[in-house]
RNA sequence: GGGCGCGUAGCUCAGCGGGAGAGCACUGCCUUCACACGGCAGGGGUCGCUGGUUCAAUCCCAGCCGCGCCCA
């Protein structure tokens, strides 16, 4: 037992209780005969730090840990970070930038050697800021999605994907990144709403084919200019007769000279500009399907970009000279070949201007009609997104989608908030193919091998696919790596030892819950159920908990960009880890998401420091250490009732956690220990310190305590644990005592008693603070109408009533004559004589004003009552309660009544 | 265009069939021997609007207005 300081600072105590934990191995005590209870983190990226979103995600990911650890479960929490490809690649050729060196001015071999060296030596930092944060995972297995054994496992679900038929290789088009120079899968575009133009071009009919009504050209609309180098075709609808007859026939494309087919296809919309549209199969989705539709096949479909995006000859002649290496669009005040086909279509004469009237009604020409368009963006580069027409590898998400929307349909997923569901199932059943691979260096490379015709032989080494291939063939690797979430979907179980048949894996695979925010609902975990089905053949957890986004105070999304971005560091450094933890438990509410507050965590940080002085007074006072896990045997009411409200706030603590409801777990045990523990019962025992109870109190309180203690700890980790050491000598850390079990029943007339008791004493605080009474006078009281049990109370709880309620004396006579105040509680009137004190017509209009408001509500109850259909249709407790609220109501307007006539 | 969610006290949010709650902020009193990061008391809301269902609606249903997010 240590004596607690004066001033409770967080900082004495977080980093000297994490260490000790962590080197105690607390974090995952050996319980081989326990119930195991699993939960994975999400792996943050290696070149992460620690933002409020995941002091979010892993303060509520602990809670739970720690909860189920108390509970006496083999308690897993694994941790660990991913190797983020992209993100990482990115990090480190930037700094080669800052050094004036590129990636390419160095091996595949040379460079991924430099990505490990800074992954050892800064990577990982967002491991430590976890720690700070109090998070209990188990760091003795501290995996990272590019160790071996998950190296291991990624080749494994490669293999045993293709060979079933589930992984394939195909030239389509993608999402190309032009910054990035790779592909990348359709979650990973962000599609933005920019300003742009609607460009009208006339494009001419070829063979001197003219319209119905005479026209020798067709005119066509685009926001894309540039891609008419690429054109195919030209589409209409196959209902629109303005176009039927030239069905079939040419145009002949301007700048190129090229001759293309115009073609019937539904994807052109009669009702859109001219009802005409230009067909690049090699640079637009849609009109890759018209194309295909048109019968091209994707080989020979036109491409006139390289990989940054810029003008390049794929085919004999395609491309005018002039085109050769300009960007698709403006860029850097540098016109591109969108400028320069306007310009020359302009000169053919082929541009149809945009003409609207200004205000004054004059007419005015543009090139263009200006438009909002919606441009992809990918989410790493910011690049605009270009379709490209490349060789990729895809996952058949279809066929994989399926058991996991049949696992949540039947209830073995639960998905919490259930409002989600609907969001996973409205993109499952619409999934699309998954592009897997990522032209880049670091991350899991494919392996496949390809000899000099161009086959492949999918293996898991080399020497594997030598043996497809056979001798003396020369092979070379896939030079792609796969898509980071294709890895960190194997997160559940590759981390347990998978594909080895592992004791761990036996016994924590299906995880029992995995929390992850919305966001990654379709990037992580529909990957991992998808996966972790087909591979393990069992949900990788049997609940989805997804929490919300955390704001900025003004309810703005926060970004680094923005610059409006909370460093949860700095508010562990300001409050301390458990006030931050606190706050995020207390603003999870399900499907709603969190603004930033910071008063509110000042607020739990306050509340800390109530905890550790009332610790301060039980410590003074000579209450410790309990030394049973029951409650303790107690004769008087006030320890009686605390133990009943320990018992109540336990089982509502237990049913807010086992409903994953953190918010109405922190309020309920806010509460108790503020409103019940500090308010009432401590201020209630003071008096009794030095009689006959004070050994009982003791024992109560201190049980009491250590029970506040054990149910905060998910919450609070680090002061609890200070303060259960504090108060006593203990045989174990809090982080693995046990979750209470009080074996006491609801002591109802003990709650009767104490409750009449907060009751008198409010009131009549009340009473004195609208009558300006000094709060320190101490008074007498005169009681009138009290039953026989009132009197024993009164009796009883003298001691109390004269310490908390300033009132010294109870006295069954009748009152002095002269002004005093009157207290109605319950059937008795409690009378202050305050002669002078107090002001008549103060007092008055204070029970006036009393009277009023029981009336109102007596009589709003009366008028319930009185409806023959409320009392015939509502449900029999209804009609109970009001009728007893009505008697009740109605009694102390009586009072009230009878109080304000004596004062004449 | 489709989907989801939100609009409750000045602010941030709970509640979601029986007449409204918390924290912060605000007002008054209190240096009472755990705590001024505190104690005691108090003020403040036609629960976005309009209809409907019901004995009863902040809560359920429909429509509208405003705000946000996701997908096309």
């Amino acid at each position: 037992m240590t004596e607690l300081s004066k001033h409770f600072d967080p900082a004495a105590i977080e980093a000297r209780w994490y260490a000790h934990w962590e080197e105690e191995g607390l974090f995952r005590p050996d319980r081989p005969e326990a119930d195991p209870w699993t939960i994975v983190n999400p792996p943050p990226n290696v070149t992460g730090s620690l933002h409020i979103g995941h002091a979010l995600d892993n303060t509520l990911q602990d809670i739970l840990v720690r909860h189920q650890r108390m509970l006496g479960k083999d308690a897993l929490w694994v941790v660990g970070t991913d190797h983020a490809g992209i993100a990482t690649q990115m990090v480190v050729e930037r700094q080669l930038n800052e050094k004036q060196q590129k990636r390419t001015d160095f091996s595949r071999e040379e460079f991924i050697a430099k990505v490990w060296e800074w992954k050892e030596e800064s990577g990982g930092e967002i491991t430590g800021q976890l720690r700070r944060l109090g998070c209990s995972m188990d760091w003795s297995n501290e995996r990272f999605t590019m160790d071996e054994g998950f190296t291991k496992a990624v080749t494994k679900v490669f293999v045993d994907l293709y060979n079933d038929g589930l992984i394939y290789r195909d030239k389509r088009l993608v999402n190309w990144d032009p910054g990035l120079k790779t592909a990348i899968s359709d979650l990973e575009v962000e599609t933005h709403d920019i300003p742009g133009k609607f460009w009208h071009f006339k494009y001419p009919l070829a063979d001197g084919v003219t319209l119905d009504n005479g026209q020798d050209y067709i005119e066509v609309a685009t926001t894309r200019p540039e891609t008419m180098l690429a054109d195919m075709a030209v589409a209409v609808h196959p209902s629109d007769e303005r176009y039927a007859s030239v069905v079939g026939k040419q145009v002949v494309l301007p700048i190129t000279g090229r001759r293309v087919d115009i073609v019937a296809d539904e994807h052109a919309d009669p009702e859109l500009g001219s009802g005409a549209v230009k067909i690049t199969p090699g640079h637009d989705f849609n009109d890759f399907e018209v194309g295909k539709r048109a019968g091209f096949a994707a080989s020979g479909m036109l491409n006139m970009l390289d990989a940054e995006a810029n003008v390049c000859q794929t085919a004999d002649g395609l491309v005018p000279e002039e085109f050769i290496g300009l960007h698709r669009f403006r860029r850097d005040e540098v016109d591109g070949a969108r400028e320069l086909v306007v310009v020359r279509m302009k000169e053919l004469g082929c541009l149809i201007p945009h003409v609207t009237k200004d205000k004054d009604g004059e007419t005015q020409e543009q090139d263009a009609e200006p438009r909002t368009i919606a441009t992809p963006f990918g989410d790493r580069s910011n690049d605009v997104i270009e379709p490209w027409l490349t060789d990729q590898w895809y996952v058949d998400a279809e066929k994989l989608a399926v058991e996991p929307m049949a696992k949540v349909r039947s209830g073995e997923i639960d998905i919490v908030p259930k409002s989600w569901e609907k969001t996973f199932f409205n993109w499952m059943e619409n999934i699309q193919p998954w592009c897997v691979s990522r032209q880049l260096w670091w991350g899991h490379r494919i392996p496949a091998w390809y000899d000099a015709e161009g086959n492949f032989y999918v293996a898991t080494d080399e020497s594997e696919a030598q043996a497809q291939a056979g001798e003396g063939v020369a092979l070379t690797q896939d030079n792609d790596v796969l898509d980071t979430w294709f890895s960190s979907g194997l997160w559940p179980f590759a981390t347990l030892g998978w594909p080895e048949e592992t004791h761990d894996l036996k016994r924590h695979y299906p995880n029992n819950v995995l929390i992850s925010g919305f966001d990654i609902l379709f990037f992580w975990d529909a990957r991992m159920m998808m996966q972790g089905l087909h591979l393990m053949g069992e949900v990788p957890f049997h609940t989805l908990y997804l929490h919300g986004l955390v704001r900025a105070a003004d309810g703005q999304k926060m970004s680094k960009s923005k610059g409006n971005t909370v460093d949860p560091l700095g508010l562990i450094d300001q409050y301390g880890a458990d006030a931050l933890r606190f706050f995020m438990a207390a603003m999870e509410s399900q499907g709603r998401d969190i603004k930033m507050d910071e008063k509110r965590v000042e607020g739990y940080r306050n509340f800390a420091t109530k905890l550790w002085n009332a610790s301060r007074f039980c410590q003074c006072n000579g209450i410790g250490a309990s030394k049973t896990l029951a409650a303790p045997k107690a004769d008087l009411p006030v320890n009686r009732w605390i133990i009943s409200e320990t018992v109540t706030t336990l089982n509502a603590l237990n049913k807010a956690l086992d409903d994953l409801r953190f918010d109405g777990a922190a309020d309920t045990i806010y509460h108790f220990v503020w409103d019940k523990f500090c308010d009432w019962y401590l201020e209630l025992i003071k008096p009794e310190m030095d009689g006959a109870g004070a050994g009982e109190c003791r024992d109560v309180a201190g049980w009491v305590l250590d029970q506040i203690l054990v149910m905060l700890h998910p919450f609070m980790p680090f002061i609890t644990e200070e303060l259960w050491h504090a108060m006593g000598e203990r045989n174990y850390d809090i982080i693995v005592a046990k979750w209470p079990d009080p074996r006491a029943d609801i002591d109802a007339e003990a709650a009767s008693e104490i409750g009449w008791l907060i009751k008198l004493i409010s009131e009549t605080r009340t009473a004195r603070a609208e009558l300006n009474i000094p709060p320190g006078a101490k008074l007498t009281v005169h009681v009138r109408d009290a039953s026989a049990a009132t009197l024993e109370r009164l009796e009883r709880q003298s001691a109390a009533l004269a310490r908390v309620g300033r009132i010294e004396k109870v006295s069954s006579d009748a009152p002095p004559e002269g002004s005093a105040a009157q207290i109605p509680v319950d059937e008795a009137t409690y009378i202050l004589p305050l002669e002078g004190v107090i002001d008549l017509d103060a007092e008055k209009a204070r029970l006036a004003k009393a009277l009023e408001a029981a009336e109102k509500e007596a009589s709003s109850l009366d008028k319930r009552l009185s409806n023959p259909q409320f009392v015939e249709k509502a449900k029999p407790e209804a009609v109970e309660k009001a009728r007893a609220d009505h008697a009740e109501k109605a009694a102390e307007a009586d009072r009230l009544k009878a109080a304000i006539e004596r004062l004449g």
